[in-house]
RNA sequence: GGGAGCGUAGCUCAGUUGGUUAGAGCAGCUGACUCUUAAUCAGCGGGUCGUGGGUUCGAGUCCCUCCGCUCCUACCA
């Protein structure tokens, strides 16, 4: 700690400075437990004039004015203004108080009044430090703006911008009333290992670990899916979980190595019993959580109505309205030309199943901007899906799509092992002992025939609250390392 | 992986064509002030200009290396 703390060190002498001095005075520096009438806002809720209270906060203003001074305390559920006053407080306590910085928290003890501007506040009798802090907080006007010292001193950024405490209470708060919503309808919450012997339930590259007490390589999942069937084999039938996936991949806007997932599985139901879970759970979340059934999209400034039922289509009819009927009757070299005349780069060793897809997902997907389900998918990209019964090369599963992104698959569960089999060797290609044997095993003892689904919650939060980047709805997002 | 931009006081930001002693607001210190709320007023202190090298009589400014951040793009269900 030499050069580039000289300067820091200079503000932090001076609050150790005051620090020792409210010591020699007898308060405690770093204290301990205060007992509160209530948070703060509770005291604000509960106002009334005259009554005396108990309150506690970190001190983020202090206005002196010679012989009154007012501050802003501030805890976990908001601001509340103080006022001391020189004739009501003891001769010392009111000197003492001097020596608080910003950050400081304390305890105080007074009667509720309001200030002749009307604003609701605490006459404070008697106060006790609770906390010293010997680090400056940021500033208190513009908050803490630097990106990245926002996302590497998150509680920073939480204490001095409340707009980022106020998206994570919301993030909190949507995750509740997932789980509330699918408690009440008898879903019951489960954990399955986050360390596994084998990658499964998706495709994606995999973080790989070693566990010494077996000398064998573990691999942190990227799905749970493989392990909440092998529970409905095992006869829970009505199942969620609601926890971290980590994929070995790149980091951006939309993207972090560990991100929140809800899966959930439901025995003797299908495609079509997931598909009435999200027309219930979305607009529940919206009532209780939001408040509006309408959400402001924060890159376009569109209005997104989650007000069911949303729009159910077939693929291929999506395909069809934005290329023509004729579309998959062409063959590959035409629907690469038609593919390109509509703006869309097509590798020339694609195939027609390939290029549709590309068409779907660059053309197509973009344009979807109020909820709807999208059913038919084309059975290659999907192998633990049953096929339509009307069409093997069709998987019988809905694709949720909103804001023009995909927030949320929904399946018919393949609970054929001889097919399940089929589909893993297709999409393992060479690498034949990458197949789950475990997994095949359970369904060869049965897996009732089931409806699942997977909803990315960091992508619903980034929705509901409108915002941008991943990083600003996970508390501590993944950042490169830095240099000490 | 490719491209563009950024990094100046604890925090938020200025800094002209390369020019002599690098500025402001907040925060801090001293003083005044009994209803303020971005309190106000007066004064004072605070900088290895991300790092290392180079060009130059002279570099915050121009060039290169590295570190970190942001955006775009590619990869990635």
């Amino acid at each position: 700690m030499s050069n580039e703390n000289i300067n820091v060190n200079t503000y932090r002498e001076q609050r150790i400075r005051n620090l020792n001095a409210l010591a020699e005075m007898g308060y405690e520096p770093f204290g301990s437990a205060f007992e509160r009438t209530g948070r703060l806002a509770e005291i604000r809720a509960g106002f009334e004039e005259g009554r005396a209270v108990r309150a506690a906060g970190r001190l983020t203003a202090i206005r002196a004015m010679g012989k009154s001074i007012f501050a802003d305390l501030r805890d976990g559920s908001g601001r509340f203004q103080i006022y001391l006053s020189r004739k009501d407080l003891p001769e010392e306590a009111f000197k003492a108080f001097s020596l608080l910085d910003l950050g400081d928290t304390i305890g105080v003890a007074g009667r509720l009044f309001v200030t002749r501007m009307g604003e609701q506040s605490l006459h404070v009798d008697e106060w006790t430090l609770l906390t010293k802090a010997i680090l400056q907080p940021p500033e208190k006007f513009h908050g803490l703006v630097d990106t990245e010292e926002r996302y590497r001193k998150r509680y920073l950024d939480l204490v001095a911008n409340p707009e980022v405490r106020a998206r994570f209470d919301t993030r909190i708060a949507i995750l509740r009333e997932i789980r509330a919503f699918l408690t009440a309808r008898g879903f019951q919450e489960v954990e399955t290992p986050m360390l596994q012997p084998q990658a499964g339930g998706a495709a994606a590259r995999p973080f790989i670990t070693h566990y010494n007490a077996l000398d064998c390589e573990m691999f942190m999942r990227i799905a749970p899916e493989l392990y909440l069937k092998r529970l409905l084999v095992g006869g829970f039938d009505k199942i969620f979980e609601m926890n971290r996936n980590f994929r070995n991949e790149g980091l951006d806007r939309t993207h972090n190595p560990e991100f929140t997932v809800l899966e959930v599985y439901e025995a003797y139901g299908d495609r079509t019993t997931m598909k009435r879970i999200i027309e219930e759970m979305l607009p529940h979340i919206c009532r209780t959580v939001l408040g509006t059934m309408v959400v402001e999209s924060s890159e376009t400034g569109e209005r997104i109505d989650f007000t069911p039922p949303y729009r159910e289509v077939a693929y291929g009819d999506l395909v069809r309205e934005a290329m023509g009927d004729d579309w998959f009757d062409l063959d590959a070299a035409a629907a690469r030309a038609s593919a390109e005349a509509a703006g869309v780069a097509i590798d020339p060793a694609w195939d027609h199943l390939l290029i549709t897809h590309e068409v779907y997902d660059k053309l197509i997907e973009k344009r979807l901007r109020q909820p709807t389900f999208v059913t038919r998918v084309p059975r290659a990209f999907i192998p633990l899906a049953k096929a339509c019964a009307d069409d093997p090369s069709l998987a019988d599963v809905f694709e949720f799509v909103v804001a023009g992104k995909e927030l949320c698959p929904g399946y018919t569960e393949q609970n054929d092992p001889f097919e399940q089999r089929k589909a893993f060797e297709a999409q393992a290609g060479e690498e034949k002992e990458k197949i789950d044997e475990d997994f095949i095993t359970a369904l060869e003892h049965g897996m009732p025939p089931a409806g699942g689904l997977g909803l990315g919650i960091d992508r619903l939060v980034m929705l509901l609250t409108g915002t941008e980047a991943i990083r600003d709805v996970i508390l501590f997002p993944q950042l490169k390392m830095r240099e000490p």
